[in-house]
DNA sequence: CTGTTAGCGCTTTCAT
DNA sequence: ATGAAAGCGCTAACAG
């Protein structure tokens, strides 16, 4: 029982003028007559009539749709970032396909198809941590889709970007632990995917310089950001002779995780060993050991900047122009509490 | 420098053979030859064909899309939900339209008539707490997209829904409690809007009756869900004469807030009062003080089973079957710490 | 100021 | 086994 909605035709048939006339009728064309305007646009509303955009979507080649390709909506960094995407995208009357890679590759792939498929306008992504190429991202551009990578971005040329420069906090956020008296300072870092920048380990290197401490890379370990990798990661640490009395990690979930493992090791957070993370994710204010010390990431802001950024490269799209590859880079800001 | 694709017709015209021949081809028709349709598979592959879904679109007047509507993806229960949604999306080739009402009732219209602008195959929602009547979800009919609610279901006839049946849980919570020794137990509820089906309280009546307490109004108290709401709705119940010395409260999160505001005004946890609650959000693991027990509303089943029913219907509507309504009631559970 | 016409890319009768 | 033609709903160039 498909109903069938009254289209632009109808109208024309009943108003005894052409189809031409109603769509400049519709759209306030300034060459029609106001009584022939009114007329239509009364028999419009009557009929409540509604362009059928998906006609329109296929004559304008436009879907006013971007995708979003994220590894999770799990962590409030994502789910914070978004908020800054849709509102960007609902300014402009666009709406937001979502995909979660779950950080797996073969996924995220599937999902960058997908939204070719729908003819998206622009692309948005994070990429997974199992990411070790960008090709069908790079597809894209044989589609004329743009794509703007953010927070998690690929180490590669050629991409628009944004994100926020961790390498000025990370220095400070181990000199604060370097002031505080820490000696022995572990870096738990993230998948060696998602290391292509190493900013936090460059700033974790530059602040053991400028203050003359040696830097011992067994005190540099890795997770996946899973709960048993992070464990391991941090047993790694706690069999060292000379175990580290501070360990600066990859993002507040992996260091939640870390603490929960070091208290059940029996140690005393914050005394026999601190932490002090990245992403600041609000959850951490509730529980009872948070990171000492958390680099803001603003993903609000970096949503919004990347949204906008993309909204720049679809409407040079259109007018037909190149488009320099963009590659912004928000500060972020060490919170300590 | 907008590139163009290669199109059926371009694969035609170079083959000299007609558009509808390659159509046919490419989509193994019974009653085309062999031999070309090699020649036009070959061709395609060759071009890197594709076919531009949006005219599929238009012509099939279907999308491909289902538009999801809820009130934030902050909290772990609708983050949760969404990963059930989406794997049952990808699994029938669909992809997710997504949109967040922040508890706004005019976002959420917005949300729904630029997914309805769309063509949405169908719409999944879970209502805004400030949504007082769900007419702009009822004008769906008119375009023949189906739409379930799912978890915050509004009390209406004549809707599809999905929802964990929590009077059962909820006279469990309490009688954990009453058996607890607790003989004052505080009710905060969610905004009236969302009451609208009284699951919560009425099995926290029901407990009261079973047990023969007596029920106190004043022990009972709402909160719009902001922090500041649970604050005062928190602070009515501390400035009673007969404080309770237990709480079953809305749901995770406002029980988060209500610890931690509790905490500031010197109470001890679970010893001057104790905290019951909803949803079991997995971030009250790494808390210092989660509720004592909460019910699981199993987010992610919810949103496969909402989805599946979904597509049951767009299923029937292609069909042109007349579907009845539908309210599948999963069960929650009440996880004890 | 308005109508005619053509066409977006694809599918689908209806012929042959 | 293949082609011709129509049409989905809307827009826009071209003609008056």
């Amino acid at each position: 029982m498909e109903k069938k909605l009254p289209t632009i035709k109808e109208i024309a048939r009943r108003l005894n003028i052409s189809a031409s006339t109603v769509s400049r009728a519709l759209h306030d064309h300034p060459s029609i007559g106001l009584r022939t305007k009114m007329a239509v646009k009364k028999l419009a509303a009557e009929l409540n009539y509604e362009p059928n955009q998906t006609a329109i979507f296929f004559k304008q080649r436009k879907t006013f749709t971007i995708g979003l390709v994220l590894p999770n909506l799990r962590e409030e960094f994502f789910s914070a970032a978004i908020n800054g995407i849709e509102d960007v995208a609902l300014d402009h009357n666009y709406i937001v396909l979502i995909g979660q890679s779950h950080d797996d590759l073969a996924r995220e792939q599937k999902l960058v198809e997908t939204m070719k498929n729908h003819r998206v306008d622009g692309i948005l992504a994070s990429i997974s941590s199992s990411t070790t190429h960008i090709e069908h991202f790079e597809q894209m551009k044989n589609y004329d889709i743009p794509v703007v990578f953010f927070d998690r971005v690929p180490d590669a040329k050629d991409i628009h970007s944004v994100s926020c420069n961790l390498y000025d906090s990370s220095v400070e956020a181990v000199e604060w632990l370097i002031r505080n008296g820490h000696k022995r300072i572990g870096y738990l870092q993230g998948p060696p995917t998602l290391n292509m920048k190493h900013e936090r380990l460059d700033g974790y290197m530059e602040a053991h310089k400028k203050h003359k401490l040696p830097v011992d890379e067994s005190l540099i370990v890795s997770t996946n950001l899973s709960v048993e990798g992070t464990r391991s990661a941090v047993d790694a640490l706690l069999q060292l002779k000379k175990r580290p009395t501070a360990i600066l990690s990859f993002n507040d979930y992996v260091t939640l995780d870390a603490i929960q493992y070091a208290r059940q090791k029996k140690l005393a957070i914050n005394k026999d060993i601190c932490f002090v993370s990245y992403a600041n994710v609000p959850v951490t204010q509730y529980v009872e050991f948070p990171p000492l010390a958390s680099v803001e990431q603003f993903p609000y802001d970096q949503g919004v900047s990347a949204t906008e950024l993309l909204f720049r490269l679809i409407d040079k799209k259109v007018a037909g122009q190149e488009s320099p590859y963009e590659n912004i880079v928000l500060k972020s800001e060490l919170i300590i509490r």
